[in-house]
RNA sequence: CGGGACGUAGCGCAGUCUGGUCAGCGCACCUGCCUUGGGAGCAGGGGGCCGGCGGUUCAAAUCCGCCCGUCCCGACCA
């Protein structure tokens, strides 16, 4: 294997594909287009799940599964839908040795399975809210893949709910991107924006889509998270009605909302650096490496002593481990750790072990302190703290420095083909100029943001009048 | 599906133009010694249908044809 990790100024996407490699989160399958999520990667996936699905339950929804088959005519019940998903679908035509009558198609997304069943369990208005969540794999065949971003099969979550009045759907659909949201930016330390997804961009089958939007380090923006309302579509193609209190027939209203692995690949590329993985404390499934440094043929034990007295000492929830092999120097170790994203790096040395101090070096700065053994448990704690509070700072004065009020087109143009970043700009609301600009620069209106200002002026592309920015950006 | 690059040891590659002297290097791995404060050193060792099939030739990793696969850049997308 290659010792270094290409640079990020020389080539984002091989540093990126290599910092996944060399930190082992995840592996080429033999299959083309998937991928194999290591348990370096895998862990990173565990801690997201706990976190979002305590903020799940919290806002009332339950976890239930449904087939990961879906017979073919279902998806074709909603007309938008079946024109999104069916290119990329995979379909089963055997079964068993036989063919069989209907094929079923491998789920894109559930919300047809998961409507089919809402059906039945739907008669009343007391049976709403229905608030369903599913974590589950799906599938959808990509012409181009990119580890974590876009693989033919993903992992994610899938949230399917069912309201009695459209004004319940629209809050639950805002409620959940605000859950992502806090995810994002308190657990994963990425600043994003909120905002609603054009015509153009919205989910198939959707009256209209939100979004979370993150801005990489390379310029691109990319999806985080979607929260769908899907009106009253589905419950029309799947015929789910509700009795209301007046005893009349009404169809039911419906959300969905998702977020997937992807938000790992969101994760390397916001924090990354060309020493590899940097992890947000909250995120990481290691907080803390120790590293004993042994000299000589005496005092390893007394030094691992040492170490372990320390590692008692610290806080419950703090994970730790202790490298102590023997067939690695310590440099080779701390690149090692690094290149995994620890946040914190505890040196222990014979030198440390006589003044009864060690070494702490946080992973974000690598800054270097000496620490007396009895301030440690303290200053981790500290640490994490200060590591996830900078990590995200960090990343949102990127996003700060990286978007650019633009007003004419000319400018426009040439800021997504030199710097990339979010272009704040007018826009007429024109679906045509939507289609120009992404012609014209490959950018593609990334949301119409929730908090904006009202401003008077006009479409960056045509000239005609607008009443607020928007978010513009190239998209991974 | 268009454009580019590539396929030789687990990984990264050289060798291909000019056929033979070609099964090679670095890392990783194994054994031993020695070492440990930013990827240590020495010695020894194991590991190969040179992507597949066919052709040319006395002779093919090398030349020709077809196929398969992968990665990167676009169109599609969480």
């Amino acid at each position: 294997m290659k010792k270094g990790i290409t640079k990020r100024s020389e080539d984002f996407s091989r540093w990126y594909t290599d910092v996944i490699m060399k930190a082992r989160l995840a592996d080429y399958s033999p299959v083309k287009g998937c991928m194999v999520i290591r348990p370096n990667g895998y862990a990173l996936w565990e801690k997201m799940q706990s976190y979002l699905d305590i903020m799940f339950k919290e806002t009332g929804h339950e976890n239930a599964y449904f087939p990961l088959l879906i017979p073919e005519s279902f998806l074709e019940k909603e007309a938008e839908h079946v024109e999104g998903f069916a290119p990329e679908c995979a379909v089963v035509t055997h079964g068993g040795g036989k063919k069989l009558e209907e094929p079923l198609v491998i789920r894109p997304t559930s919300e047809t399975i998961v409507w089919a069943m809402f059906k039945k369990w739907i008669m009343s208005y007391r049976d709403l809210p229905l608030l369903i969540n599913q974590w589950c794999n799906v599938l959808r065949w990509e012409m181009r893949t990119r580890l974590f971003l876009r693989t033919t099969e993903f992992l994610w979550q899938e949230g399917h709910t069912a309201h009695a009045t459209a004004e319940e759907a629209e809050e639950e659909t805002l409620q959940m991107l605000n859950v992502y949201q806090t995810f994002a930016q308190e657990y994963a330390a990425i600043p994003v924006i909120p905002g609603r997804k054009s015509e153009r961009e919205k989910f198939a089958g959707a009256l209209h889509t939100y979004t979370i939007e993150a801005l990489m380090q390379d310029g691109k923006a990319l999806q985080a998270g979607t929260s769908h309302n899907l009106g009253q579509n589905f419950a029309r193609a799947f015929d789910v009605t509700f009795q209301d209190k007046n005893g009349e027939q009404q169809l039911v209203y419906a959300t969905s909302w998702g977020m997937s692995t992807r938000m790992i690949g969101a994760l390397i590329m916001t924090h990354g650096d060309d020493q590899g993985l940097v992890l947000p404390p909250k995120m990481a499934p290691l907080s803390v490496v120790f590293i004993p440094i042994f000299k000589g043929k005496e005092g390893h034990g007394e030094i691992l002593e040492f170490i372990d007295q320390i590692a008692a000492s610290l806080d419950r929830d703090i994970t730790y481990r202790v490298d102590a092999r023997e067939e690695y120097t310590p440099g080779w170790k701390f690149n090692e750790w690094e290149r995994a994203g620890v946040p914190i790096r505890v040196e222990v040395g014979p030198r440390d072990l006589q003044r009864g101090e060690v070494v702490v070096v946080r992973r974000d700065t690598r800054e270097k302190v000496n620490l007396a053994k009895d301030k440690v448990k303290e200053k981790i704690r500290e640490l994490l703290d200060e590591i996830q509070t900078s990590l995200f700072q960090r990343a949102l004065r990127f996003r700060q420095e990286n978007t650019m009020r633009v007003d004419d087109y000319q400018t426009f143009r040439e800021v997504v083909a030199e710097q990339g970043g979010f272009l704040h700009a007018h826009w007429c609301g024109d679906p045509e100029c939507e289609d120009q600009v992404k012609q014209d620069t490959m950018a593609t209106i990334r949301c119409i943001p929730i908090e904006s200002e009202d401003e008077d002026g006009v479409c960056v592309r045509c000239g005609k009048p607008s009443g607020e920015r928007i978010y513009f950006g190239k998209a991974y």
